[in-house]
DNA sequence: CCTAAATGTTACCGATCGGTAACATGGCCT
DNA sequence: AGGCCATGTTACCGATCGGTAACATTTAGG
């Protein structure tokens, strides 16, 4: 009854995670659907029994990607509760991972790339996932007790795009070779909350922990 | 002698021209080169003849948007001779304008994302290029005087490019509309070679020009 | 066990892809 | 005038593209 058997894989979720795969290795204009089909161990029919079309695997993609970037966000949350300025940090580590990953940069950023059609619904679902993922990192930001939390969140945004296209133009010697000394030395320039009412322009003491919980 | 006829456009020349904008448009797989042909005004017959395939033209495309950069780095020398601290004003400027220009991001970048295969001599051609390009910029920074001339180059070209990607992924409204105030304010953070041997640590004149020459 | 739904298999469609052969036409130079 | 070289024209090639029809097979559920 419960056993294993009833567990096997639906040809649906292997289409998604072999385009998942591919789409990520070759592009979406790299790959074809009867590429994904063979790699998902089924055939194309059953790929389009599933998939209306072929642009409808390409949006089932980005929300697969989506969803990964989700899961992300709560793995910083749930790691370090009520802690922002750790969160912050773990935010930026796991940044330099996708920048260092593969080299194949942002695989929402290549499918916007690629699809130049200035309609296209996975376009429109790409620009509220980074408006979406700069608010989040502005907010993080603004809990970690920084002043111009929108001005660094947009900041490292551009940062992060850039060194994981950087990565891709420009070979791992590249300018994103550095991305964490970068962003780091960036997020100290700016100015944060001090516990005192009052601004404190000490010259040395910027390093308070836990400015606001 | 010196008149007209002899100055018309060769059919080469054409056809660069051609795919210099539909490469730039459409990108580069998705334009055949039955199209580029005919966007040129003569066939493929003929393109075959100057291109002996399509990867030899993708590189011809790679050379001109790279030609039409090193023009730029000689207009900005040109435009203000002995002034690193203006050409790095004017760099940020053109900067800007690549940017916000026509929200397809940067075609050296769009090629190597569209060119998965590691090994096409146009990847290397482009990684080349962008180090050049990063190179550049750090001189020009030591030349204005920058102390951390390097990091400086590594956060600008970081910036440049995200905000270039992100014009293409997040729209005219995302992170990458404040890339002016954005890397000004970087520039300012960093620290810059005072006139007198000792550092000057003073916390409002931080606004000398001319520091080098 | 029997039925019905999901999946597999094969063949096919029109369109487009990069690339080539053969031949006709043009203009430029001696 | 003659000849040559660049270009234009047409047709074609095999491969692959996204997408579909018809039919066989498996699987699950009552």
């Amino acid at each position: 009854m419960s056993g294993v058997p009833a567990a096997i894989v639906r040809p649906r979720e292997r289409i998604i995670a072999a385009a998942r795969e591919l789409f990520h290795r070759h592009g979406i204009r790299g790959v074809g659907v009867d590429t994904i089909a063979d790699a998902a161990g089924t055939n194309k029919m059953t790929l389009y029994r599933h998939f209306e079309s072929k642009d409808e695997l390409i949006l089932a993609y980005v929300r697969t990607v989506a969803a990964e970037g989700e899961t992300m966000w709560q793995e910083i949350a749930r790691d370090h509760p009520g802690d922002s300025q750790a969160q912050l940090d773990d935010w930026l580590m796991r940044a330099a991972e996708c920048v260092s990953a593969d080299g194949r940069g942002c695989d929402l950023a290549n499918v916007a790339v690629e699809l130049t059609e200035d309609n296209h619904p996975a376009r429109k679902l790409i620009e509220q996932l980074k408006i979406h993922h700069r608010d989040r990192l502005a907010a993080l930001c603004r809990a970690a007790g920084v002043v111009q939390s929108e001005a660094l969140a947009d900041t490292l945004t551009l940062l992060l795009e850039g060194a994981r296209v950087c990565r891709v133009t420009a070979g791992r010697k590249g300018p994103s070779a550095e991305f964490i000394h970068t962003a780091r030395t960036v997020i100290e320039s700016f100015e944060k909350k001090p516990k005192a009412k009052r601004k404190d322009t000490t010259h040395k003491g910027i390093e308070q922990r836990r400015t606001i919980a």
